[in-house]
DNA sequence: GTACCTTGAGAACAAGCATTCTCAGGAGGC
DNA sequence: GCCTCCTGAGAATGCTTGTTCTCAAGGTAC
């Protein structure tokens, strides 16, 4: 037991999905090979190999991690915001506005992982469905503590809306779809 | 001139785009090799790399004549619900109910390709600019036909949500996210 | 000190695949 | 009939990459 190695596991791992956020985000599954998560990470192939074993392994390891960072992210993001009197529903549209600025934005690493087909299997599909069925969940907490009183089809409709928002704005590199977003979703509280 | 050929060079054209599209959206661009293409389409590697002097040449002439093609379809199947009696903006999202049915659904192909970065040059991404830029104009001569007074973030918002239904359809695989949208759009027309 | 176990570095292996090359056959021109 | 050109079939090439294997170094137990 307790092997005195340079390097835990868990701090391996830590640096392994680290190392494959940055890689897997911005490069696509399909155009990052496991040296190269090898080299981004210090983490030697042998080790990779121990902990995850085959890439697509990993790749699930990698979304399950980005789902629990990027929901903190978010939900912190949202949270600065109410706490300075914003409405939860529509501060997601200045979340996402901050998210566009990041450098190396390229939309939404689920839906770009889903449309990697030859690279994903079922269990990724599954861990997709879920962060976005997560999502939704969320933004449902949020409109029953700001808009109690808001139809069922409010929160699917905000949904959506943020989903379009995020995919457009990696296709035209720009602000205005999350802009226009938000507009619709101001009108859509305004009658609901 | 005039080789007599078993095909013509636009016949064996229209076999390898036709082949691609099936190929290339159903796979994923990475998912499938110029092999997968000459044994779908019939079209000899040789005469394939005579047309199309690389597989990127090839994926950007399978989305142009996509593109040709969807906006066909979905002007087509708009045209037949507005003939009927439909609004035309909201025939949009039961164009889309019905394109979610067809076998094989996955979702855009042009969001679908951009996410493959490995696979994509800037062609490609020029491409799909345009494809969505072209979908929004579309829905502009849409808008000022039915809605000539709508306000100018109408169309803008109804691309965001017919974007985000599409994705969502692709990740949940039922049409709830179109209901949603659907739903959302009328509110916004209603109030516009 | 010695035997043992784990680890990293990197070579080795095996596919998969974009692209090019070879070869033989068929059509046209004369 | 003969030469030439074009074509398809498919082999050959070269590169990338997932995965495994080899070997030597260093730490641990006793």
């Amino acid at each position: 037991m307790s092997p005195a190695q340079t390097l835990t596991d868990d701090d391996a791992e830590r640096l392994v999905l680290d190392a494959a956020d940055r890689l897997f985000y911005e490069q696509g599954i399909a155009g990052v090979g496991m040296a190269d998560i090898r080299d981004a990470s210090g983490v030697s192939l042998r080790r990779l190999y121990s902990q995850h074993a085959s890439k697509g392994d990993l790749v699930a390891a990698w979304l399950r991690d980005r789902h629990t960072r990027w929901m903190r992210w978010f939900s912190d993001a949202i949270e600065a915001r109410t706490d300075a009197g914003a409405d939860a529903l529509l501060a997601t549209f200045d979340a996402l506005d901050e998210w566009v600025d990041t450098p190396g934005y390229r939309g939404c690493a689920f839906l770009n992982s889903l449309a990697e087909t030859s690279q994903i299997d079922d269990v990724h599909r599954a861990v997709i469905a879920e962060h976005k069925r997560s999502l939704i969940d969320y933004l449902a907490t949020l409109a029953t503590r700001d808009h109690p009183d808001a139809p069922d089809w409010l929160v699917p409709a905000i949904a959506v809306l943020i989903d379009g928002a995020i995919v457009q704005t990696a296709v035209f590199g720009d602000h205005s779809p999350i802009a226009a977003a938000r507009i619709a979703a101001e009108h859509l509280l305004e009658n609901a």
